[in-house]
DNA sequence: ACCTTTGGTTACCTTTTGAAACTAACCAGT
DNA sequence: ACTGGTTAGTTTCAAAAGGTAACCAAAGGT
C-alpha cells in the first residue's frame, strides 16, 4: 500500500438545507480510494447501481418503491451525486405527468460487475454471518 | 432481481451511548444483500478491511494512525462489528502495555479481493470522476 | 506516589439521515 | 372554476451516526 493511500482529512460540503447543490463532495484528491469509495460507502448508492444494472432505465418513483425504505430526499441526493460522478445519467421526458428516467452510464456499467460480485459474496455468506452475529455477545 | 431482494425496513439497534454491545446490527434477514452491504456502507469498514488485507496483523493504534482520521470510538465500533460478523479476529497479548492485534479471518480474506477490485476501479476512474464533479454545477 | 503506555469507554455536541408535510406543473372530471 | 390525482422533487424538524475530548484500567518504570 502506498504511503498516504488512506490518510486524508475528509471535508464534506453536504448542505443540510439542500439549498444549493445538495450533492455530496469530499474534496482533496490526495486519496484516490477514499474519494470514490466514500461515495459508494453511503447507504444507497450501491443499491441504486445494482437496481439500475438489473433493470436498465428506471423512473424516480420506481427506484424508490424497489428499494423500499429510501426517503425521497436521500434518493434525490444519491442520484444527483451519482450523476455528478458520471455513474448514472438523467433523462427528462416532457410528458404529463413529467417522467424522469435514470440509467447507468458507461462508467456505471464498468463499475457494476464489481458491485455485483460484492452482492454475490454477501448473498453467499449472509446466512453464516447472521448466525455469527447472534452468537457474538461480547 | 428477485422480488423483495432489496425491499426491507431496516431497524438499527446501534446504541448511541455504547452502553451494551456498541455493535451495529440491522436485523431482519429478508434481504441478504443489504444485511451485509449495510455494514460495508459505514464510513470505515472498507478501509479497515483493505488495511488488514495489505498489512496482515495490525495493532489498534496502528490502524488508527494509518487511516488517519478515524476516531477511537468509531474504530472500536467498526472493529467490534467486523468481529461480530466474523470478518476480522481480535488477538489480545497480555504484555505490558497490552497489545491487541487484528487480522482478517478466512471469511474476511474471501471478501478482500472484491473490495480490492472496487478500490482498483476507484483508482482507475478517480481522475476523470473528479473532473466530472467539478464540471457538474447543476 | 507518580508518570507512561495501550486500548479502550463515557458524556457531550455536531453533522448526516429519516419522516412527513409541502410545492410545482400539468391534466381529467364535474 | 374547483377538486382531485399524478410525478418529481423540496423543506422542516426530529433521530441517528459520527466526532471531540476527557477519563479509566492494568502494569511497569523511577
Amino acid at each position: 500500500m502506498k504511503p498516504g493511500f488512506i490518510h486524508e482529512t475528509v471535508v464534506d460540503f453536504q448542505l443540510n438545507t439542500m439549498k444549493k447543490s445538495s450533492v455530496k463532495f469530499s474534496p482533496s484528491d490526495k486519496c484516490p480510494v477514499r474519494t470514490v469509495l466514500d461515495r459508494l460507502g453511503d447507504k444507497w448508492s450501491v443499491l441504486v447501481i445494482l437496481l439500475l444494472g438489473a433493470k436498465g432505465s428506471v423512473r424516480f418513483n420506481h427506484i424508490q418503491k424497489e428499494i423500499g425504505d429510501v426517503s425521497q430526499k436521500m434518493l434525490t441526493i444519491t442520484l444527483k451525486s451519482l450523476e455528478a460522478d458520471g455513474i448514472v445519467s438523467r433523462h427528462v421526458f416532457a410528458e404529463v405527468p413529467i417522467r424522469v428516467e435514470y440509467r447507468l452510464t458507461e462508467r456505471g456499467e464498468s463499475l457494476l460487475p464489481h458491485i455485483q460480485q460484492l452482492s454475490d459474496w454477501a448473498e453467499e455468506n449472509m446466512r453464516q454471518i447472521l448466525k455469527d452475529r447472534k452468537q457474538y455477545v461480547a
